[in-house]
DNA sequence: CGGTTTTGACCTGCGC
DNA sequence: GCGCAGGTCAAAACCG
């Protein structure tokens, strides 16, 4: 829990930043279907997303050590846990490194290496799920996305994106739930650096859903 | 033409 | 050590 950090907030005192709520919800707020816009729900924001993914959409799980699962306190997963997941979020979501003016990534990212003796040290992550048709939650700011991967017992593929505000590295992942396909999982994974580069009214209400119900 | 997406290859970590 | 799965890179294709 050492790095615990908001991640939808951008790291300045701009107003359009939500002020950190309270660490340690544990919420379940799935769905608002009611909500006429394209995201038919409020997002689901769990300070550990993945315990109720487990439970309920059987997702992975974030960081193998507890002491280095950037901050989401939870006893580590297992191998067959991941293996029986649904197209588990990976615990190797965390193979970066905290330094969000470097876009290099630390081991287990393609190419690039890790020096030996670096100590790996893990992004904070905040995953919440949305009832959508659409994949891309509209959440203000740009992304690009750099990759696809198939995933283990999920028919959908898992997408990844990186901010593309210069020097601003946060990465999402989106996936879909195979489960119920109604359902995608986005992941986090940094903090901006940046003010949101656009208004929007549909993300507005999941933000303040966010800023009731999670410090992410 | 510049930015974004697609996609195959590559790399790492982990379990067996 | 090997194989698998996840994460990233980068060239090519695509699009406005």
């Amino acid at each position: 829990m050492d790095n615990f950090t908001p991640l939808f907030p951008y790291n300045s005192s701009s107003p359009a930043s939500p002020p950190p709520v309270s660490s340690h919800l544990s919420l379940n707020l799935t769905t608002n279907n009611h909500n006429n816009n394209n995201y038919s729900h409020a997002p689901a924001v769990y300070d550990d997303p993945y315990d109720h993914l487990d439970d309920d959409q059987n997702l992975g799980l974030i960081g193998k050590n507890p002491d280095e699962s950037g901050g989401l306190d939870r006893v580590s997963p297992t191998t067959s846990e991941l293996g029986n997941s649904e197209g588990g979020i990976s615990d190797h979501l965390n193979n970066n490194n905290t330094n969000n003016s470097n876009g290099n990534s630390a081991s287990g990212s393609g190419k690039i290496h890790i020096k030996k003796g670096d100590k790996k040290i893990r992004k904070p992550k905040c995953a919440f799920q949305t009832r959508s048709q659409v994949d891309i939650l509209d959440d203000g700011y740009r992304w690009r996305k750099y990759g696809q991967k198939a995933v283990k017992n999920n028919k959908f593929p898992r997408s990844y994106y990186r901010c593309t505000y210069q020097g601003c590295n946060v990465k999402k992942q989106v996936q879909r739930l195979s489960k119920d396909e109604g359902v995608v999982v986005t992941t986090y994974e940094g903090t901006h650096s940046h003010p949101i580069e656009k208004s929007t009214d549909n993300f507005e209400h999941i933000l303040t859903q966010m800023q009731i119900y999670s410090s992410c």
